[in-house]
DNA sequence: GGAGTTTCGAACCAAATGTTTCAAAACGCG
DNA sequence: CGCGTTTTGAAACATTTGGTTCGAAACTCC
């Protein structure tokens, strides 16, 4: 695409800047934002101090960078999974399966850094990044149950907004045992069950109409 | 009681050692574990320095008691909302509605420590100590479960193991979303949500006998 | 009241931490 | 090659941190 042809003029970098944040995510996971010491990111990043600072700012910067293109990647990736072309059922599975498995990838730590590790800094810009970016994985859960109206996979009268809500509120609870070491079989097995689990109808229901 | 009336020797402590403990709880839930200087301790605790570490040890000593403490009490209370003569619904319910007020009281960080601070601990003894509350804690929602079937409240084939498990997913997702800030009010109406979604019938099951 | 015992407060210490400085190195350009 | 430009590595800086020391204070027991 865009080369960027144009050599810039001076000594030429030694690290790329997209591995070194890549690198800087697994050390921010591994542990945690306060438990990570500047030595620990230089040398997770293979990055000298003073080019840190220079490119990435100090710390907390460097998080929020880290945070923000974690968050996009993890967006996409969750939506791929939502919006591929399955069955409700398989979507939702799909999704919470994905949860699991970057939660508990070999080589990186445990965990994800938007439930484990974001919600614990106090820093204001960090809350609000949070709040924006759960708002918009609802929206997209709950836009994939309205498809799935629109497909006639479960009732127009199906409580979106809150199986949505509760949706990721499994793939929290996923998450956060990810991170205290349960292995990936029996959480991609919760993962499974948990998409059942919301799909049920509700109360009173015609549920024979939808065999979901 | 027991007023162990036997008095110590030397110059009287100018503190009570519970009270320091609950006031340690509140600083390692507003700043984590790595986050917490022991000057936070100090100034929190209301412990001069030399005190702090000749009654509790250092501070990772320090965290496992209060750990420890922190998840005998949340048990004794968690058993309390889950057994208490109610309904299965209203067991359910008031325990994960528990689990959010405790995570958004006043006063208190938000959050919790078994959920969003003790995972994040690199230590051992803090992961074994998880392990085996966690697994407490399914076992005691099994049990209510279990409890549900002997009082006809749900089917004797009602998955007892997966619907435990995901009421304490659930009850994690509030608890992550309350240390996002997510309101107390928001966070209650989702916890009785929860409670009505984990006790939905099975597919295929007749679901007219167990009116719940 | 005095001896013995325990705790307290302030100061102290060494190690670690976040951040910057600076000269040398590695490049493009003329 | 020499010049300007940018990055690098090592060292340096001030501050913070976990942990200790020590004399004075507060108590019990005799």
């Amino acid at each position: 695409m865009f080369q960027n042809a144009v050599k810039p003029r001076g000594r030429p970098r030694s690290f790329d800047e997209r591995d070194a944040l890549e690198k800087a995510t697994r050390v921010f996971r591994l542990k945690g934002y306060d438990g990570v010491t500047v030595d620990d990111l230089v040398a997770g990043m293979g990055v000298g101090r003073p080019s840190l600072y220079s490119v990435f700012g100090d710390k907390r910067t460097l998080f929020l960078r880290v945070l923000k293109a974690y968050a996009e990647t993890k967006g996409a990736l969750a939506a791929k999974a939502l919006f591929s072309p399955r069955t409700l059922r398989d979507s939702l599975a799909a999704f919470l399966r994905h949860a699991v498995e970057t939660a508990t990838e070999e080589g990186c730590a445990p965990g994800c850094l938007l439930v484990c590790i974001a919600p614990l800094v106090d820093d204001a810009e960090v809350r609000q990044f949070l709040r924006n970016a759960t708002d918009a994985a609802v929206a997209l859960v709950e836009r994939r149950f309205r498809d799935g109206i629109g497909a006639g996979e479960i009732p127009s009268d199906f409580p979106v907004a809150a199986r949505a809500c509760q949706v990721l509120d499994l793939g929290r609870g996923l998450t956060v045992r990810a991170q205290m070491g349960t292995p990936r079989k029996t959480l991609v097995r919760d993962a499974e069950e948990a998409a059942e689990l919301v799909l049920l109808p509700r109360r009173g229901n015609a549920a024979r109409d939808f065999p979901g």
